[in-house]
RNA sequence: GCCGCUUUAGCUCAGGGGUAGAGCAACCGCCUUGUAAGCGGUAGGUCGUCAGUUCGAAUCCGACAAGCGGCACCA
């Protein structure tokens, strides 16, 4: 006689053991159709589970977030199901849900096309519109493998054979397709409405480029049609979005086949560039930082002593003359202990912190360059802080003030945070590793921050602290990073002298607020869809004349607007006012100033905002005044 | 690096074994213009590169390169 709790706290009891669908049935027939699964203490069943007794029992429908995850995990299976009835000689793998949706992988012995992936969609929906039952079987492990194996499914025997011995395992039957699963899926397949194969890829069997690669096929599922078109149309809006796309349409840069994974930047787009490197700067020196250069190439030797040439050679350019071997820098570490190096340091100089727009080049893998967000050829917002062990948690501390600062003037508030603590190759005493460890912390607590733990994840020469910021639509961008470091001082010579007289190797805090600046300003572009904040902005306004006669007016403006320390220009040319706005808008101008009979008498502009907002006619003096209130305050 | 796809005018793209097409941009005229495209004309490409099949290749085959989507990588 199990009591069944629903979760409004209301109870029944039923006479015997009763299936969630049961329960589901007896609290009304709408919710009976949309059962798809139900929670039973907690656990997430399959709608066919039977409580046999007394439990906390809640029905899963497309409505909870539970929900549209069966839903997506059980149009992963009815692809798969799909696919071996098209292709009865591909093998299954694995299909689980993702974010938006699922994929699934498969071994085939040719690739398959874009035309393949209709066919399955169309075969898909068929197998949705039978309404086949989905049923839950449960086998003794040796058996499932016994029985994958005799039909072919070497990748699922695999699997099931990496589970320990004697264990049951859950297979799913829909139609003539068995799967091994976990679980829990859709009652029947007629649950699955929403559903397109978005696309094709490869991906090696378990995640490792050491094994065959297989074929990825991507879906996305969704409860109701109208969730799966505003996700399409999410989907567009980002394609918008897009810098390579914006950086054409907006002049700002190019790369070309010569020089891959490496920026051309246009005036345009290196205007942007110096707003935030020179932003940077003056921040950096108003916070402690001495700004230095140190040289692209350096010898061989200094790399091996670094140990960059044995450990990251693959991935360094290299160069040859007279004899010597020269590796471009991958990084600026080396360079700036150099600059530490020269002439004894007291305690008294720490901590020292010296910053450097570093050009580093990385052989990145060609599969791995994006636009000129993964590229070969960056700048890093770099900064090494040398100091004592004991100053690391306040120089933390203040390197998280100063980040949220600039991010803040950046535009972005959410920021997330993540601590990765000693790895299981690492070196180093474990008492040097517990003090940094929890100097980190402290300094993260100390501001009340929320921040997660990545155990394991710290680099071998210590532990780092991670940050992500997030943009206008939801993206997670990691950007900034604080990263200890016990070796490369002390492998690199760097010594100071302490209180007591002895020498001693300072600790080395590894910092980057921005990351690359060519990644930074491909998600500033993309954040505002290349609608840049006035600041930014390469260009902050441009003054039109309407017809020729306003020529000379337009052109003083541009000059008094120019003499102010705005980014202006004019446009004469001899074309309607709406052909040169529309020109002006789809460059995504801040301010578009019109100038005719009308202002030129009065000794005014007409101000059209970006977006179309017309503002009527000020003084060049009052627009000024505008813009400059429009600056972030730490600019 | 691996799998797949793509590469035609400055841009966006159509075409497809018989020596290339549109729109926009550019250039030249006309129009002197009031808040997102005025009109007319001209010019522009050895169809990514190399090699093959063919009487003939931009088109078919191959190699390479770059880009795109993933995977792996990201010190």
């Amino acid at each position: 006689m199990p009591t069944v709790r629903l979760p409004d706290g209301a109870t029944r009891e039923f006479p015997g053991p009763v299936t969630v669908a049961e329960i589901a049935a007896a609290i009304g027939p709408g919710l009976a159709k949309a059962a798809l699964a139900g929670r039973v203490d907690g656990k997430l069943v399959d709608a066919s589970f039977a409580v046999n007794a007394d439990a906390d029992v809640a029905i899963v429908t497309a409505k909870d977030p539970e929900g549209l995850e069966v839903i997506r995990h059980s149009t992963a299976h009815l692809l798969a199901y799909a696919v071996k009835e098209l292709f009865p000689d591909a093998q299954v793998t694995i299909g689980p849900v993702i974010e938006h949706g699922f994929y699934y992988d498969f071994a085939y012995k040719r690739p398959f096309t874009p035309d393949d992936l209709g066919v399955i969609e169309k075969r898909m929906a068929e197998l949705a519109a039978r309404n086949l039952p989905v049923t839950r079987e449960v086998w003794d492990r040796d058996e499932a493998v016994a029985f994958f194996e005799s039909i072919g499914e070497k990748y699922k025997a695999e699997l099931i054979r990496a589970i320990p011995a004697g264990e049951q395992v859950s297979l799913y039957r829909e139609g003539d397709f068995v799967d091994l699963c976990r679980g829990p899926h859709v009652p029947s397949t007629g649950h699955l409405k929403v559903f397109k194969l978005m696309k094709l890829a490869g991906a090696y069997w378990r995640g490792d480029s050491r094994n065959e690669m297989l074929q990825r096929i991507y879906g996305t599922a969704w409860a109701t049609k109208a969730d799966q078109d505003a996700h399409l149309h999410m989907l567009e809006e980002a394609e918008k979005r897009d810098h390579r796309k914006l950086g054409r349409q907006l002049d700002l840069f190019h790369v070309q086949e010569e020089a891959p994974g490496m920026v051309f930047w246009h005036p345009n787009g290196w205007t942007i560039w110096q707003q935030v490197e020179q932003y940077m700067r003056r921040t950096l020196g108003m916070n402690g930082y001495r700004e230095v250069r140190t040289p692209q190439v350096m010898d061989r030797v200094l790399w091996e002593r670094s140990g960059h040439w044995e450990n990251y050679r693959e991935h360094m350019f290299t160069t040859a003359s007279e004899n010597r071997d020269y590796a471009v820098k991958p990084m600026n570490c080396p360079g700036h202990i150099q600059i530490f190096n020269q002439g004894l340091k007291s305690y008294r100089d720490l901590p020292l912190r010296l910053a450097e727009f570093g050009a580093c080049h990385r052989n990145e893998p060609s599969g791995a360059l994006h636009g000129i967000m993964r590229v070969r050829a960056f700048t890093q917002d770099d900064a090494h802080i040398f100091c004592r062990e004991d100053q690391v948690q306040d120089e933390a501390a203040a390197f998280i003030d100063l980040l949220r600062r600039i991010y803040a003037d950046f535009g972005f508030h959410d920021i997330l945070i993540k601590l990765s603590t000693r790895p299981e190759k690492r070196i180093g005493a474990d008492e040097a590793w517990d003090r940094a460890e929890s100097a980190l912390m402290a300094a993260l607590d100390a501001k009340q921050l929320k921040w997660e733990l990545n155990p394991g994840e710290g680099a071998f020469y210590g532990p780092k602290i991670e940050f992500s910021l997030q943009d206008s639509i939801g993206r997670v961008w990691q950007c900034g990073t604080l990263q200890l470091d016990f070796a490369l001082p002390g492998r690199l010579g760097a010594e100071y002298v302490d209180e007591d007289n002895t020498r001693k190797v300072p600790v080395m805090l590894h910092r980057a607020i921005l990351g690359s600046l060519e990644r930074f300003i491909g998600i500033l572009i993309e954040n505002h869809a290349g609608a840049l904040p006035v600041w930014l902005a390469p260009v902050q306004a441009v003054v039109l004349n309407i017809s020729e006669g306003q020529a000379d007016y337009a052109t003083h403006v541009t000059s008094e607007l120019r003499a102010a320390g705005l980014r202006v220009e004019s446009d004469l040319r001899n074309d309607k006012i709406t052909f040169k706005i529309r020109e002006h808008s789809l460059m995504k101008l801040p301010y578009q100033l019109v100038v005719g009979d009308k202002e030129v008498a009065a000794g005014m502009v007409a101000v059209r905002v970006r977006g179309g907002q017309d503002l009527g006619q000020m003084t060049v003096a009052d627009f000024i005044r505008r813009v400059r209130s429009e600056l972030p305050a730490g600019v």
